[in-house]
DNA sequence: TCTGGGGTCCTGGTCCTG
DNA sequence: TCTGCAGGACCAGGACCC
């Protein structure tokens, strides 16, 4: 444990990572208190489902996020089965960074249940780091009755092995309470991190772990006793130059408070293979939809246009087209995803189907654009966007949408320029 | 076992332009 | 006018994260 005197004398950053414990099926429990004490899990129950959450009942029986839901049933066969509900967790999720901000304005969200704060200044006022994390902790949950843990260090990095460490963990018994708050003290970084196993490091996954394991790497002591060039070789210049840094715990990001989003997308896996054209081209223009509708809530524009797909055999192919302005438009959108999809065989079966919007700016949409609308036809459909946006707020999403997916028969928008989905 | 959804970042190939 | 080169933009895919 380091003291607010020790920090201060090394004029180093006190960096805290906070993250919920089993945030979402925590949640849950709130409005399901009967359920306390039972195996629950959060996600999709149906043929293609994965758990998105586990208490941590649920983990003692081998259940993790990302596993698949059938798999999950088998192993814990009397675990509740929860459909999740995110603009519950995200409400919740914004009251919580609100109690964060109370400490400091620094604050980075990472997802809805975890964050990096800079409390390097506000040391002055609350005491160190690790009363920080602390008073943090118990503020949290005095007023939204849910727990976190917090791991203090000087970079984001340690910071955010450290409150892995101070996690509950799950066993047999019931899950073993965490500290709550783990401290990685100015100094002490490498012998932290050193006999942690190398898959703990931030970018290490199954295809860079395969690759660590031929060079004989076990754990991060191993990566950091490599030679550089060694380590280069062996799993390339990017990954290598940043698990070398990162093995010698060394992390100079700085917490970014407003980081803008730099891709949006919208994207379903079918419970059945779909083999019909149209009914992928009316996917195409309800995801467009709700894509354009989130770069207009975000006041950004998008260039380019991504369209995913994954086929029956899970083999996975992305296209994308940049146009000639940014758009906010869904019927842009959907015409260039259409465009992109006319070149794909679907005979095949799709699994996956998504449509992405990446190269976001802040610029006005459309200024430039020679093949788009009319001029005068573009400010009529940039204000029916607005009211859209206006009605979908007060009454919600699915309040209004284009009339191709209300009418299958009609068709839809069939990229002439004019004519669009909404009529 | 049969693999979600929403993201970020990196790499390598291709094409265009000066 | 042709060729070679370098750099940038674009495109596609892979790996990784929560």
């Amino acid at each position: 444990m380091t003291t607010q005197a020790d920090a201060a004398r090394a004029n180093v950053r006190t960096i805290v990572h906070v993250d919920m414990d089993a945030f979402f099926a925590s949640v849950e429990l709130l409005r399901r208190p009967e359920l306390r004490g039972t195996p629950v899990i959060v996600g999709g129950a149906g043929r293609r489902g994965v758990v998105a959450a586990a208490s941590y009942e649920a983990r003692s029986y081998g259940v993790h996020s990302a596993m698949p839901s059938a798999r999950a049933k088998r192993l814990c066969p009397e675990a509740v089965f929860l459909a999740g509900d995110h603009a519950l967790y995200r409400e919740v999720s914004t009251r919580i960074m609100a109690v964060m901000a109370r400490f400091t304005p620094l604050i980075e969200p990472l997802s809805l249940d975890e964050a990096f704060l800079d409390v390097t200044a506000a040391r002055r006022l609350f005491g160190d780091g690790p009363a920080i994390a602390a008073a943090l902790r118990s503020a949290i949950f005095e007023e939204e009755g849910l727990w976190c843990s917090a791991g203090v260090a000087t970079n984001k990095f340690v910071a955010k092995l450290a409150s892995e460490e101070a996690k509950p963990k799950p066993s047999r018994r019931g899950p073993i309470p965490g500290s709550g708050v783990f401290v990685v003290a100015p100094g002490a970084e490498i012998s932290f991190l050193h006999p942690l196993p190398a898959r703990a490091l931030w970018g290490v996954g199954a295809a860079t772990m395969a690759k660590l394991d031929r060079l004989g790497v076990v754990t991060v002591g191993d990566i950091a006793a490599l030679p550089l060039t060694a380590l280069i070789s062996g799993v390339g210049v990017a990954v290598g130059n940043h698990l070398h840094a990162l093995a010698h715990a060394r992390d100079e990001r700085s917490v970014e408070p407003h980081q803008r989003a730099k891709s949006m997308s919208h994207e379903e896996t079918y419970p059945f293979d779909r083999f019909e054209r149209a009914d992928l081209e009316r996917d195409i223009v309800r995801m467009s939809d709700s894509v354009a509708s989130r770069l207009r809530r975000a006041a950004v524009v998008a260039r380019t246009v991504t369209i995913k797909v994954r086929f029956g055999d899970f083999r996975t192919i992305t296209r994308s087209l940049t146009l000639d302005a940014a758009t906010d438009s869904g019927t842009r959108i959907a015409r260039t995803a259409r465009l992109l999809l006319d070149e794909i065989d679907v005979s095949t079966g799709i699994r996956l189907l998504g449509v992405g919007a990446t190269g976001l700016d802040d610029e006005a949409p459309e200024q430039l654009s020679l093949d788009a609308l009319a001029a005068d036809d573009r400010e009529e459909w940039r204000k029916a966007n607005e009211a859209v946006d206006d009605i979908r707020e007060r009454f919600g999403t699915t309040a209004i949408g284009p009339a191709a997916l209300i009418d299958p028969e009609k068709g839809i928008d069939t990229g002439t320029g004019n004519e669009n989905p909404w009529g």
